[in-house]
Order: C-alpha cells, then sequence, then structure tokens
RNA sequence: UGGGGCGUGGCCAAGUGGUUAAGGCGCCGGUUUUUGGUAUCGGUAUUCGGAGGUUCGAAUCCUCCCGCCCCAGCCA
C-alpha cells in the first residue's frame, strides 16, 4: 500500500465502519477481524475487489486482521486453477492475509461434529425426500410449509443415517441432513434448511475423503467463529440468511459470536458482473479468457496495464452502502486516469503511420531530441529520441483540407513537431487512388526545442517518430465489451456484446526506447492514451495493449460541430 | 394481510431535528498549456420517492401511500 493510498483512507465513512467504531467504543469488540471469502470457482472481478478493499482495509484501519477463506463446500463446482488465481489477485491488489490462508474445508471434521451435537439435542434430522419433494413441503413465498414425515425421526436413527451418509453408503441425493427449526417462518431459509448433502464427488483438497458436504449455511458462519471473525461482511442478498446465522451460532457449542453485515454489491455500467455470466464469455470463446483486457477481472485489468492502486481508489470512491446501485464506467476510468497521469512515463508513438520528409534536414543527420518522461513528476527526468530527415506522425494529424478548428498538419501549415522544430507543410504527395502516402515538409533550424526565438506561435504540437529508429508495434485498441450500459436487460447479455470491441493496428511505429518496456509496466504514449505490453509479446512480435484512451477533447469538438450542421 | 431490504441532482454519496443540502464522477462554459492531456476557475437539487402530521424549526421524528431490489438450490 502506498502512502497516497493511507492518507486517501483517513475520514473514510460507511455504515459498516460506523458499526465496528460502536462495537470497539461499546467493548463488544476487542479485535477487529475479517475475511474474505471467495469460492474457488472462477475468477475474481470488480465486485470482489469492492470487497477485498472493505475487508483488508478496515482491518488495517482499526489495527485487525483479515483472513483469505476459500469456501471450497462444493467440490463439483471448484478448482485448484481458481485457488491460485484468486490469491495472485489479491495479493496484486496489493493485500497481505499474512498467515491467514484458510479453507473451510479445514474444518469439515469440526463441521461434522457441529451436525452431530445438533442432531443430539434433537435440533436437526436426516430426510430421505427426493429434492422435488423438499422444494413441495417447503410451500412458496407466501403459504407456509408443512413438516416433513421424517422431522421426528429419533435421534439415534438420525445418528445411524448420518453416520451411514458419512460413510459414503447412499447415493447423491438420496438423504441430506437438515436443520429443526420453523417450516411455517415467512423466512424460508428457516424452513428446515438443508446442513448437509450427499455428493460423491472428489474435491479438491480433500480429495476422496468426504461423500458429504456441508451446505454454506452451515459452513460459513461457522468458519467464522471457528477463525475468531468479529464482522463478517457479505452482500444484501444474504440479509435474509441472517436469522439462520444466528440460530446456528447460538445452537452450537462454537468458540466465538462473529456478526453478519450486509453492503450493496457493485454494478458497472457496460459491464457484467456475474462469475455465471463471466465465465459463459470465457467458454463460449466470445473473449480471450479471463484476463482478455476487456474482461472486469482483476486478471484482465491486469493485462489491460490498471495498475492496482487505481482499483484501490475506485473501491474507496463508491463507498460502501446498503442500497443497490449501479455506477457509471467513466468514474472507474476517471480513477484510472487520474493514477496513470501521476506516474505513467510519456513516449512518442504513431498508431496510424504516414510518412513525413523534411526536405531542409540533411540527409545523413541524426540528432537525439531531449524528452520529458513525465511533466508530472520532475523527478522522472528526461530522454533522448532521435530525429532525422524520414519521420512518421499520426494519419490524423494532417488534413488537406481542414476545418477552422483545426490546428494540425496541412499543406502550408506550421506545427510543432514535440519536442523538436516547427514544421511546415510543403506539399502532400498522393497515389493513383488518390490517398495522400507522403507529405514533403520544411524544418526551421532556428525553432530546435519546440521555441521560435522571434516569438512566432504556433497553434498546435503532434508527435512524431523516427522512421529509421522506430520500432514496430501491434497495437490492440479496445472499447467497450458492450454496447449498451446495462448488458441484458432486454434479452440475452451475449445480444449485447461489440463484435468491434477489440481491433488490432499492426505497424505502429515507437520511439526506440520502448524497446526496454516490460510486461507489467504501463505508458502514456502523448496523445493518445496509456498503453501496456502484452505478455504474448515476442522479440520479433511487439504487442500492445491499451489501457485507456486520454480524454480527448477534439473529438467533442468534433462531435458538436457534426451536431450543430444537422 | 409471506419475509427481508432500499429510495438525497444524470451516476455514486455525505447528512443521525437548527445558518443558504458536503464531496466525487459526468456534463456545460472560461483560463493556462510544447500532450486538443493535466491543472485551474465558474455553472449544474429552493429541495431530499409522495401526501399528511409533530415541532419555533424536518432529508432527519410519526402515519399512510408509491416505487425498486432480494428470497421458494441438496449454489455461494
Amino acid at each position: 500500500m502506498t502512502d497516497s493510498d493511507s492518507s486517501q483512507s483517513e475520514g473514510v465513512k460507511d455504515f459498516v465502519r460506523d458499526v465496528i467504531r460502536d462495537d470497539l467504543a461499546a467493548g463488544r469488540t476487542t479485535e477487529v477481524v475479517t475475511r474474505f471469502p471467495p469460492e474457488p470457482n472462477g475468477y475474481l472481478h470488480i465486485g470482489h475487489a469492492k470487497s477485498i478493499c472493505l475487508n483488508f482495509g478496515v482491518a488495517a484501519e482499526f489495527g485487525g486482521r483479515c483472513h483469505l477463506r476459500f469456501d471450497d463446500t462444493n467440490p463439483t463446482k471448484e478448482k485448484i486453477e481458481y485457488i491460485e488465481a484468486i490469491q495472485e489477485d489479491v495479493r496484486w491488489l496489493g493485500y497481505d492475509w499474512r498467515e491467514h490462508l484458510h479453507f473451510t474445508s479445514d474444518n469439515f471434521d469440526t463441521l461434522y461434529q457441529y451436525a452431530v451435537h445438533l442432531i443430539e439435542n434433537n435440533k436437526a434430522y436426516v430426510d430421505d425426500l427426493s429434492a422435488d419433494e423438499i422444494r413441495e413441503y417447503r410451500g412458496t413465498l407466501t403459504k407456509p410449509g408443512t413438516n416433513s414425515p421424517n422431522r421426528n425421526r429419533p435421534v439415534t436413527e438420525n445418528m445411524d443415517l448420518f453416520g451411514r451418509m458419512k460413510a459414503g453408503e447412499f447415493a447423491d441425493g438420496s438423504h441430506v441432513l437438515r436443520a429443526k427449526i420453523d417450516m411455517a417462518s415467512g423466512n424460508i431459509n428457516m424452513r428446515d434448511p438443508v446442513l448437509y448433502r450427499i455428493l460423491n464427488a472428489s474435491h479438491p483438497r480433500t480429495g476422496d475423503t468426504w461423500s458429504i458436504y456441508p451446505t454454506y449455511d452451515f459452513a460459513h458462519g461457522q468458519s467464522d467463529a471457528i477463525e475468531g471473525i468479529s464482522h463478517s461482511i457479505c452482500t444484501l442478498e444474504f440479509e435474509d440468511h441472517r436469522p439462520l446465522y444466528d440460530w446456528l451460532i447460538e445452537n452450537l457449542p462454537v468458540p466465538s459470536t462473529p456478526h453478519q453485515y450486509e453492503f450493496a454489491r457493485l454494478n458497472l455500467t457496460y459491464s457484467v458482473l456475474s462469475k455465471r455470466l463471466l465465465m459463459q464469455l470465457v467458454t463460449d470463446g466470445h473473449v480471450d479468457g479471463w484476463d482478455d483486457p476487456r474482461m472486469p477481472t482483476i486478471s484482465g485489468y491486469r493485462r489491460r496495464g490498471i495498475p492496482a492502486a487505481a482499483i484501490r481508489d475506485f473501491a474507496q470512491r463508491i463507498g460502501v452502502t446498503k442500497s443497490d446501485s449501479t455506477v457509471e464506467v467513466e468514474l472507474f476510468d476517471h480513477c484510472v486516469r487520474d493514477h496513470l497521469n501521476k506516474v505513467a512515463p510519456r513516449r512518442l508513438g504513431v498508431l496510424k503511420p504516414l510518412k513525413v520528409v523534411i526536405e531542409n534536414y540533411p540527409e545523413t543527420l541524426t540528432e537525439e531530441i531531449d524528452a520529458i518522461n513525465n511533466p508530472e513528476d520532475e523527478t522522472a527526468g528526461k530522454r533522448k529520441v532521435p530525429f532525422s530527415r524520414e519521420l512518421y506522425i499520426e494519419r490524423d494529424d494532417f488534413m488537406e483540407d481542414p476545418p477552422k478548428k483545426f490546428f494540425r498538419l496541412a499543406p502550408g501549415r506550421e506545427v510543432r513537431f514535440r519536442y523538436a522544430y516547427f514544421i511546415t507543410c510543403r506539399e502532400a504527395i498522393k497515389d493513383s487512388a488518390g490517398n495522400v502516402i507522403e507529405l514533403r515538409c520544411t524544418y526551421d533550424p532556428a525553432t530546435r526545442g519546440g521555441n521560435s526565438a522571434e516569438g512566432r506561435k504556433v497553434k498546435g504540437t503532434i508527435h512524431w517518430v523516427s522512421a529509421e529508429h522506430a520500432i514496430d508495434a501491434e497495437i490492440h485498441m479496445y472499447s467497450h465489451l458492450f454496447t449498451r450500459p446495462d448488458p441484458g436487460a432486454e434479452g440475452d447479455f451475449r445480444d449485447d456484446i461489440d463484435m468491434a470491441s477489440k481491433t488490432i493496428l499492426s505497424g505502429c511505429k515507437l520511439e526506440p526506447s520502448l524497446a526496454e518496456s516490460q510486461v507489467g509496466e504501463t505508458l502514456q504514449l502523448e496523445r493518445h492514451g496509456y498503453f501496456t505490453m502484452d505478455r504474448v509479446s515476442q522479440p520479433g512480435h511487439i504487442v500492445y495493449n491499451q489501457t485507456m484512451a486520454l480524454r480527448d477533447g477534439w473529438a467533442k469538438i468534433q462531435a458538436k460541430e457534426k451536431s450543430v450542421k444537422k
């Protein structure tokens, strides 16, 4: 965690922190212990980041600790791959669980003993109704349920049956262990919830030792209690599980009494934030894996070059409340730009090259031009960029017949080549089809560095790259994965995928210093945006991902002109 | 007449009975600028889902109403 982060988190205020402050003040808690409890059945996304920042952040602020606990109670969906990826992501986000890496499966023996305890106290029973029958007996939202015919099975019989469930004598689905609570409760979670089910499946960590597995409800709160969690923070959909959470804590010989608090999960415009839908994008091949730079996953952001600090800043700015909300991606984008603007080294790169020949520049000369690495950070220093007679500029920086407000190059116009010279366009060379393929220009030797001694002004500054010295690169440009802010709001979310959300630019020309850049560093190509080298890069085949475009004032002016004309 | 939540500007979100309802994002306009970036200045809710009521005073308390979200997995 950086200093700017901790100073930002001062004065963070939300209802969760209010609760903790009150608990501390009233002596209900002496140590704040939280946990981030992912199920290893997929990759972490920005919604998880909100929870991670909350749980680890709160623990740090109050001098407590935060555990990383894998909620691995469903072997049919969980994989080692996810366990490893999740740890990498949490670490990359900047958080440290120290020795507190836990697994719900670490508690399987204890949980089993807890179940036995409930049976012995006549508070749980083995039911051999089918799943369908259990559903029928459960009633509906408005009609109370009815008791299972097995509800009054004698304790000894329950003990025998439960033991045999554990021993693997029964088929999947043939029996379950249920809590004996209240089939008429308005809260469906209290209508004798299932505590254990038979799953003859191999578990990523416990292998084949178990054929019964606890449900979320039976495992989560008890694991909290075992780990000494003081504040168990989860999302709103678990709100009506809280009475069950509390009931189990009260009725079991657990070592501590944790409490559950719920906050609203994150929704983001132009994104889907559900492991199920993200999984579908991956398995159907709509994206290039969980870490596709268009994915709202932590690994996707990392590959896209978004810094962890920006994600933490975002998590802090959106706040923590109980009201359902959808945050506009623009806020996320702002956090990314805000951070990168301060730290990203500036470089020159041409995405869509147009050749320029400086006619009055010596053919054999190459000059080393001083360029500032980061105008926002003096300590970043300067570098040398080679300038020569033949250069590339951006196609979009030249117009044969420019509109009034176009400040870039055009026939007869003079502009500044950043850090180098004032350049005047003398002629545009065209191919037989009428496309401009080359510009013939002249330079003013007296403007070296980019200023005219006599105070002559120029309206535009454009970037350039020396043709002879440039390195070639392929650049992947990205836009929102979805065409609408609320994918899936009308029909299948896959119909809202923007097929043009990824475009590949090849033959891009970058300044030679970029030969030394590395995967994991995000830099700014001036006037374009932020970019980062992709992990697929090879020595002869450099690939960059666009992290985020700079805000584009020119695009706004153009859009306005267009709407005025209409 | 099932249970549980939530409603403050376009989007987040402070506010916990007492001067003109914080702040951020976005948007609009100005200034600066060797990135049409950044920075900076100004504008953007006479009103807090609605209606009543209590009070000298209400976004904050009470009543009723309206809207939205979650729950009927042997998923988490």
